[in-house]
DNA sequence: GTATGTTACCAC
DNA sequence: TGGTAACATACG
């Protein structure tokens, strides 16, 4: 018997292994194996069986990890189109989908030896050696040659194996794999007992009192030897069962709330509603938009249309963006439906966890999965109704390793298993409604908010007329600081709104220009004053603030442009008394930081909060009655065709966060660009005259839908290679596009927007043409050939409809 | 991803 | 001769 199997390595292959007769009886599709690779072992997944290899060398598993398997053949149909269609090798596909533990794999173990009279070593030798030493204990090899930057660690270790410094051994990397525990119990009914020596009656009457324990923790509460323990299962007066834990964290994430009712709904709430229930009864694939308006009442739409699938037997995923995932939200949920039957995934809940939530929901024990983006790939039995809240956050994409999106896979993943999928959103994507329009998916919309709530008046405050001293613009201007102060004078809320990329304080020495950029990345460090730091707010490097500049030891620092702590502190200036709270990853770094703060909004604690993107998502304050956009221009001018999507998305989203409750909302939006069609017709709450105008600009543009773009995205730690990879990269895009697709056109490469991250240099090139699937093949015959150890290269395809 | 084989170059 | 770096190749 062969299988085949998928290990997390880049090679776009999978591997052909032998099971040893013990084994063949339980080996199955979806399972983790043990495997022997080179002269290590690793983990992989079994994805085939394989009756008529065509190698000769062949090795056998070593070991079958898991008892049951972690996903079935039609789930892996799934991943095998993921893997596909954003062109990633399968076993590093499954290995970013599937929560499995800490994965099982051989290592090499590095420890240092007694020092003893050194022979002369060559300076690379030293280093290693000195690192080593650092680690009495040991340390992986793999480490030691990122921790000593050396490229060829493993040979230099040898070497000073050899010497007699150090020793490499084998280590295995320890496994969750079976998460199981002895239990004790009394036997039900007892043989007549013989005689017991003192210490098996004291374990008896412990037992007795206490009901089955673990193992561990009866040794730990007696301290009874395994020789007792044994001799009494021997006498057949207890029995030692093996149970599952099952770790219960997993069930923590829900919170216990009071059960809640049906919220009664609207007239346009029940006819959506209905639609969705006819859709979910049919059991056929059907994809919709649900296009309602901020503060609709969509949440209670999609409650209600959960209620309807699992009432039939069946079950679903809800997603949502990972910043709306509230414990309000989750409370509001769980009211709703029988708490033991959901799970909710996210980021922040741990490996270990994860895979026991995995496994329960395998089994059939979860009904309901709420989440973000991840959530989407729990293996529901019987999904009849996946949601996708927010369609156009862009959340749902994962931008590294695999590059997905998850809305457009909950539609692959509805496809696959006939579901409803419901994607909901007061601004969809231009893509998402440009499919709507065309009849790919069925429209829904909810055109009123609740109880008929107006939406709140928009103000324009053209910025180029607002001058301060030395003509420069101020940050807040005249109209919205004294509306600012006429909503504190009548105790209500504001919500001020900055977009931070791009419109950040900036550091330049007004002397020589020096522009105090971060060492590791390609943008400018931003000050953060009441730490005394200066910051590189992509990759967290900092730095004490520096008085005097380092070329020209000039002392006048100035400070250009804003983030939400300038803002901050402007707000003290001009509203002394108001209380002021700041909003943005700075203060919401330690976890519950963020629900803090929403309390304390809510509980009316705080009187100005200022924020970036994520106070635009999701949450109702109903006592904030101003919202102030600070600088819309910033979205703007983003280099992406998406620009002005973003820009109207973004304002209509935070104009949405005002006027929830009974008193009118008022938005002030400040820029540069008050004629712009995105700033125009957000203000008009105008969703449809902002598509028309866009659509008809992407028609202009051949841009998508009216295109197809695949994203290569390159980056190395050296810029010299990269940009000669990419050069390269280039010209053989040029010639394949000539020869596979002569419509399809190359852009680029160039350097990315942001050039340099966290070390490393970042060039992209776009593919753009009519049709997908040459696109993909010109792709991947690209990253066959240019994939490289120095060289990372991601796709990010923009998903086409595949239907 | 990681180990290994190859080549070229350097220092002793 | 041995150490090192850079690169290519293969792992079943």
């Amino acid at each position: 018997m062969y299988v085949t199997v998928a290990l997390n390595i880049p090679a776009d292959k999978c591997f052909t292994y032998r099971v040893p007769a013990p084994l063949r009886a339980q080996a199955q599709i979806g399972q983790r194996v043990f495997v022997p690779l080179g002269n290590r072992r690793r983990t992989g997944f079994l994805v085939g069986f394989d009756n008529d290899p065509n190698s000769e060398n062949i090795k056998d598993i070593l070991e079958i990890l898991d008892a049951e398997p972690l996903f079935d053949a039609n789930d892996l149909r799934f991943y095998r189109w993921i893997a596909d269609y954003f062109i990633y090798p399968l076993g590093q596909t499954l290995a970013d989908l599937i929560p499995s533990g800490a994965e099982k794999r051989d290592l090499r173990w590095v420890t240092p030896l007694e020092p003893q009279d050194t022979p002369p070593l060559s300076a690379g030798q030293m280093t290693l050696l000195r690192t080593v030493q650092t680690f009495p204990r040991g340390l992986a090899l793999s480490r030691l040659a990122r921790l000593a930057g050396m490229k060829n660690a493993a040979r230099t270790a040898e070497s000073l194996q050899k010497l007699g410094l150090l020793s490499v051994s084998e280590k295995q990397q320890q496994s969750l794999a079976a998460r199981t525990r002895n239990i004790i119990g009394l036997t039900t009914d007892p043989a007549p007992e013989g005689s017991l020596t003192a210490r098996q009656t004291e374990i008896i009457r412990y037992l007795g009192a206490s009901g089955p324990v673990a193992v561990g923790r009866l040794v730990a509460e007696t301290g009874v030897s395994p020789s007792v323990i044994h001799r009494l299962e021997e006498k057949g007066l207890i029995v030692i069962s093996r149970e599952e834990r099952i770790d219960p964290a997993s069930f923590h994430s829900v919170l216990q709330s009071p059960p809640r009712g049906r919220i009664r709904l609207s007239d346009a709430q029940s006819r959506a509603f209905q639609d969705l229930q006819n859709r979910i009864r049919d059991g056929v694939f059907c994809p919709v938009l649900l296009h309602g308006v901020t503060g609709s009442g969509k949440t209670e739409v999609y409650l209600c249309a959960i209620e309807a699938a699992l009432k039939q037997g069946g079950t679903a995923i809800y997603l949502v963006p990972e910043i709306a995932l509230t414990p309000q939200l989750i409370s509001r949920v769980s009211g709703r439906f029988d708490p033991n039957r959901i799970a909710v995934i996210h980021s922040g809940i741990s490996e270990r966890v994860r895979y026991d939530q995995w496994r329960q929901i395998r089994r059939g024990r979860i009904s309901l999965v709420i989440g973000a983006r991840s959530a989407l790939f729990a293996p529901l039995p019987d999904l009849k109704l996946l949601i996708v809240d927010e369609e156009h956050d862009s959340s749902y994409k994962q931008d590294e390793r695999l590059c997905y999106s998850a809305r457009d896979l909950a539609v692959v993943k509805a496809k696959m298993q006939n579901a409803v999928v419901v994607m909901g959103s007061a601004t969809p994507a231009v893509r998402t409604y440009h499919n709507a329009l065309t009849n790919k998916y069925r429209l829904l919309k909810l055109e009123k908010r609740i109880n008929d709530i107006p939406l709140p008046r928009i103000e324009i405050v053209d910025m180029k007329t607002q001058k301060e001293a030395f003509g420069r613009p101020p940050l807040l201007s005249e109209p919205l600081l004294s509306a600012v102060g006429e909503t504190l004078s009548r105790k209500e809320q504001v919500l001020l709104f900055l977009n931070k990329r791009g419109f950040d304080t900036f550091l330049v020495c007004a002397g020589c220009g020096h522009p105090f950029h971060c060492p590791h990345c390609a943008v400018a460090m931003k000050s953060h004053p009441s730490e005394h730091l200066i910051k590189c707010h992509y990759c967290d490097y900092t730095q004490k603030a520096m008085p005097l500049c380092p070329v020209c030891k000039g002392s006048h620092i100035l400070t250009y442009g804003a983030g939400t702590q300038k803002l901050e502190s402007e707000l003290e200036k001009c509203f002394p008394t108001a209380r002021i709270k700041r909003m943005d990853s700075d203060t919401t770094a330690r976890t519950g930081a963020q629900e803090k703060i929403l309390y304390a909004l809510e509980q009316r604690q705080i009187d100005i909060l200022v924020g970036t993107q994520m106070v635009t998502k999701g949450h109702d304050f109903p006592f904030i009655t101003l919202v102030g956009v600070v600088a819309a221009d910033t979205a703007l001018n983003m280099p992406d065709f998406r620009a002005a999507e973003r820009t109207f998305q973004m304002l209509t989203q935070v104009a949405g966060r005002g006027g929830r409750g009974d008193k009118a909302g008022r938005v002030i939006i400040q820029t540069f660009n008050p004629d712009h069609y995105a700033i125009r017709h957000a203000r008009n709450h105008d969703y449809s005259s902002f598509y028309e105008e866009e659509i008809r600009q992407r028609r202009d543009l051949l841009y998508p839908p009216f295109s197809q773009i695949v994203n290569l995205r390159l980056s190395s730690a050296r810029e010299d290679l990269l940009a000669q990879t990419a050069r390269e990269l280039g010209a053989d895009a040029r010639t394949l596009c000539a020869r596979i697709d002569p419509k399809a056109e190359i852009i680029g490469p160039a350097p990315a927007p942001l050039s340099k991250i966290r070390g490393r240099y970042r060039w992209q090139m776009l593919i753009k043409g009519p049709r997908i699937r040459t696109l993909q093949q010109i792709a991947s015959a690209l990253v066959e050939k240019h994939a490289a150890a120095c060289v990372r290269l991601t796709i990010d395809v923009d998903p086409e409809n595949f239907m």
